[in-house]
DNA sequence: TTGTACGCGTTATCAA
DNA sequence: TTGATAACGCGTACAA
């Protein structure tokens, strides 16, 4: 440890050579081979800590031909700033790295967000041994690019708008099932949904058919306030909820399809006097961090984020190994804080 | 394009063969070589399409001696949730990642919490040209390993606690100064600020002392109401403003250095009744996304996120490079909301 | 302008 | 249990 503590070049030949063994015992030695004798593997490790020794991952990736990396893709919306991306995204970025870190693989992150700078050949390069895609659905071009990544590319992803990509989701149906049945619970009856039942969103069309499935098994219909499209989503929600509160539709309660839109129509409420949870409950969808400042804090469905990142993970490297993955639903569960009443 | 739509092993030589050149050829031709005429280029590009050919960037990078990646280590507290890390260091992420893209350079992304698992030895194992180190002032721990990184060790960081290490700093004077003026223009005259002098965190330093400067300026004695240590920085703002409260010290408005304090005593003072913006203001530092969601919503100092990340990239390649960097401080803006009246 | 030949630092195979 | 030796696939002097 004393003196080498300057970064040299030092090959397993200047470790073998300390040592007094060849370089293919070093290379064992180290690799935890238990063909080597103790004696020899401490000799071996001592002097490789003296020397400051550590493997060129390149040379040995080459040898290999595995790289024990995994590449995240993080999509974008096309020319936004990196500051306005969901924090969800990010929650799950970090979950995903965790989770890699904890099955021994690295990560080799990058953000795309134009056809330009989309590129997902991590495998003919030898960069990683597979790619977990995240993303907003809203940049088709992004899935159309992925969709038709060669066949043999492992991958996994979150966010993609169809069935036909090797997906991991939120229990949407489960989580809105849930939304809707607090909300009643709590003595709301007339529950609107804000989301779209058509949108591109997989995972917005899943939440509305939860809720209104759980409307229809109370005796209820379900109602659907329809968003606009192309609008930054608290931008929808406040629409919506301008929309709902001028159509004369009477409502006591809205599950909105995500906290983003939640805030934004709970602003707008509470901006026209309707009382907030008394009035009117509100329950949104994401947990996210913002939730908890709103006044009052929103009650949202939150999915496991960790979960999230494994099951991504898992996913993958049961692509990879040729073995069966754990399942691709994340479980949800509910955040009971002020939108909705006691 | 057709056909050869399967990952495959493919190397140069393959392409050598089917374009009727040498292996070298190709090399030279796909690196944009200019020895090599226009024709011949041709015929390799064409062949290297066809085949689907993609350079094996372990092989590259094992003959090169460079890899032309920058190590991203996040550094969170230790036990932590990933998804209660502030928002703000995932901008500082993904700006940072957007950067290094745009130098040329990928990103390796790894998360660390805890001694077991601090790992700094990017350049040795030839898997970085250098390292970025991202987080909380607070895991001193982390701090002290990276600050013992061999000499030789290419690196710039983000929220070290000391300025021994080669930091990127937001611009904490000037953004302290613009705060506090804005308040004093509003006609504020009480002025406390909530935070810390003598804190680790020396960006809170740095925060104070930019308002206490901008206070005698202005003739005004500054107030300083110390936060208590250990604690979630909301949960420190909440009690700071308690105790202002009732302590009896006249204040009419707050200056708090950090967003999630602010928050904290926003919500306090609101539940005691204090009219904000109008008996008193608030401003907070770092521009996050919850402060716009809060009611009122929070006036802040936000930094260019963007710069940020282009500071630390900058930074790290002249140093790799042997170079001089542009800039170790981040410009800051006042982001005027509705918690300072106008 | 192009080809030949070598070496980057490992891991894996085969003998001993 | 260990040592010699052969790849891994590319970039780059040097020669032609």
């Amino acid at each position: 440890m004393a003196g080498e503590r300057k970064i040299i070049r030092v090959t397993s030949f200047d470790v073998a050579e300390a040592a007094g063994v060849s370089q293919s015992t070093v290379s064992r030695a180290l690799a935890g081979d238990t063909s080597i004798s103790e004696p020899t593997r401490q000799r071996v490790m001592e002097a490789a800590r003296r020397l400051n020794y550590q493997v060129d991952e390149n040379a040995a990736r080459l040898r290999r031909g595995r790289t024990g990396t995994l590449a995240v893709v993080m999509i974008c919306r096309e020319a936004q700033d990196r500051k306005d991306i969901n924090p969800f995204y990010f929650s799950l970025l970090g979950s995903t790295c965790a989770a890699a870190s904890a099955k021994g693989y690295e990560t080799l992150v990058s953000f795309q967000d134009a056809p330009e700078n989309f590129w997902g050949h991590f495998q003919e390069r030898r960069k990683a041994d597979g790619m977990i895609v995240i993303g907003t659905t809203t940049n088709t071009k992004a899935w159309d690019y992925f969709r038709d990544m060669p066949e043999g590319t492992h991958w996994t992803c979150w966010g993609s708008p169809d069935n036909d990509m090797p997906w991991v989701r939120s229990d949407n149906l489960s989580g809105a099932t849930l939304a809707t049945r607090h909300l009643l619970v709590r003595g709301y009856r007339q529950i609107v949904c804000i989301g779209s039942a058509t949108s591109p969103q997989r995972q917005f069309q899943e939440r509305y058919e939860g809720y209104a499935e759980a409307m229809r098994s109370a005796g209820l219909e379900p109602v659907l306030q329809q968003v606009e499209s192309g609008l930054a989503r608290e931008e929808q929600g406040r629409r919506a909820a301008i929309a709902l509160a001028e159509s004369g539709t009477p409502f006591d309660a809205i599950f909105a399809v995500c906290d983003d839109m939640a805030l934004g129509a709970l602003k707008e409420l509470t901006a026209r006097g309707y009382s907030i949870p008394d009035k009117v409950g509100i329950i949104g969808f994401d947990g996210i961090r913002a939730g908890a400042w709103s006044t009052p804090p929103l009650t949202s469905i939150e999915p496991d984020f960790q979960m999230a990142g494994t099951l991504l993970v898992e996913q993958l490297l049961a692509k990879i190994n040729g073995t069966e993955g754990s399942g691709r639903r994340v479980p949800v569960r509910l955040v009971i804080r002020g939108s909705t009443r006691a």
